[in-house]
RNA sequence: GUGGCUAUAGUUUAGUGGUAAAACUGCGGUUUGUGGUACCGCUAUCGAGAGUUCGAUUCUCUCUAGCCACCCCA
């Protein structure tokens, strides 16, 4: 059960304000899908023998016996929706981009929960190496303007059938070390033999230094299309590192694979802040033209965690939202005086605190104080009399009597705020 | 999904087979128009359920939740 809580929205509005300028500069354009959709749209885009769609998905029949799942990812429902809606018959690339909760059923640690918050971009139509690189390049500028340093993980996976030769291959290869290997490992030759390169195992670790690498059995056009990527990443002074058994766990990817990492020593072992790829045969396996496409997909919880930790032992804070003033009343009928002062001090953009509960003005200095509001302006029997109001400076303590009317204009100049036009 | 650890006020932690202590925070107050200090007061069915016991928060079991490792990924 992971509440994201107020104290956290200064992490959580800059991640969206981010997002979604970024979004913009980089054109592309907001789609939502329904947290349930029928369960086939996952189990055909992510693919049997995942841990995602076999181990991890909330599914359960509606009351039509329709089989229905909670998404535990976008990409599948995006593809169902660029198909559904024929989105090839719109200008190509079609640029999308997502913000949303996903469901997994995991077992739950920090930086991974059963319902966590993705932010995701695809790009469809388009083959060319430039759009795998344009992908990295708004995740690496997405963490750069919060201030994360990030490196990316990157591989390619090659083609269906360059992938299968490879796959025949290490198999093999490991077939001929069976006695060497860890009983998961052993299960995963027949199972799912990219996993293979994933174990952590110290007796496998060996195993692997030998076995094939992926990228000696990339075709020239696979290969090629990496290079191109890569070299995109070294114009744009995007700090990568090449990692041979970066497979993925979802298995709709093919040729470019990546994952992204913060640079700083995280805590416990939830690192991976994004990763995405390309899918080209996605749209077609799932009903629609043969259209090549790639994503990438951030996880905002672990974002926040990262953040955390980078800010604590950079000693550096997320702004907080901040009262401009605290406005203090005293007496019933300054309460209604204060009611329509508030209300035009809004309007100009001031953020107010007030409490209309708190009678004794002593309540009221406190809460100003407790809000770091530097100003305080206060209203009292003396001041609606005088149509006055006091405003005081919370740093120096020095107070100063202003006409109503001249309230907005005074507190705006104090504050270091001008109107354009004069 | 596997193994392990933990569970006492909002938070961080004491503690005991006879129903609980402190710090910080919060709220209220220290004679009602002025904050940041000080002092006082208030705030816990001791995660839930069952069992052992004269009696359990303290022992046992189950569940739940959190965390750690694995797994996996975000």
């Amino acid at each position: 059960m992971h509440d994201i809580l107020p104290k956290d929205e200064k992490y959580w509005k800059p991640m969206y304000k981010t997002i979604s300028d970024l979004a913009e500069h980089f054109q592309f354009s907001r789609i939502e899908t329904p947290i349930l959709e029928e369960v086939g749209v996952f189990v055909r885009g992510i693919g049997k023998g995942t841990d995602v769609v076999d181990k991890e998905m909330y599914v359960f029949e509606d009351k039509d016996t329709t089989k229905v799942a909670m998404r535990p990812e976008m990409t599948a429902a995006v593809v169902r929706a660029y198909i559904m809606h024929g989105f090839w018959n719109m200008p190509q690339p079609t640029k999308l981009w997502y913000w949303g909760p996903m469901f997994r059923h995991d077992r739950p640690q920090a930086g991974r929960y059963r319902q966590f918050h993705q932010i995701g971009f695809e790009n469809f139509g388009s083959n060319d190496p430039s759009v795998d690189a344009e992908l990295i390049l708004v995740a690496f500028d997405f963490f750069k303007d919060l201030g994360l340093p990030v490196e990316i993980k990157i591989n390619s996976i090659g083609t269906l059938a360059e992938r299968a030769n490879y796959k025949n291959e290490l198999v093999n290869y490991y077939r001929s070390k069976r006695s060497y290997l860890c009983e998961e490992c052993r299960q995963r030759i027949t199972k799912n033999p990219m996993r293979l390169l994933d174990c952590k195992e110290t007796g496998c670790q060996t195993v692997k230094e030998e076995a094939p690498q992926i990228i000696n059995w990339l075709g020239a056009e696979s290969k090629n299309h990496f290079m191109k990527v890569l070299e995109y990443l070294d114009v744009l002074e995007i700090p990568y590192q090449l990692d041979h058994t970066l497979v993925r766990g979802l298995n709709y990817y093919t040729n470019t694979v990546f994952e992204i990492y913060t640079t700083d020593e995280q805590e416990g072992s939830q690192s991976a802040l994004g990763g995405g790829g390309r899918y080209d045969l996605l749209v077609e396996e799932m009903g629609g033209r043969p259209t090549p496409a790639a994503g990438l997909a951030i996880g905002l919880e672990r974002v926040v965690l990262a953040l955390k930790q980078y800010n604590e032992k950079n000693n550096r804070e997320m702004p907080k939202v901040p009262t401009d003033a605290y406005v203090a009343q005293l007496g019933e009928e300054a309460r209604r005086v204060t009611m329509k002062i508030i209300n035009q001090l809004r309007g100009v953009g001031i953020k107010i605190a007030f409490n209309f509960f708190k009678t004794s003005l002593k309540n009221q200095m406190e809460l100003a104080d407790g809000l770091k509001a530097p100003f305080t302006v206060i209203i009292g029997q003396k001041e609606v009399q005088d149509s006055t109001a006091i405003i005081r400076d919370m740093e120096s303590g020095i107070q100063e009597i202003v006409d109503q009317k001249k309230l907005v204009t005074v507190l705006k100049r104090k504050l270091g705020r001008f109107d354009d036009k004069r």
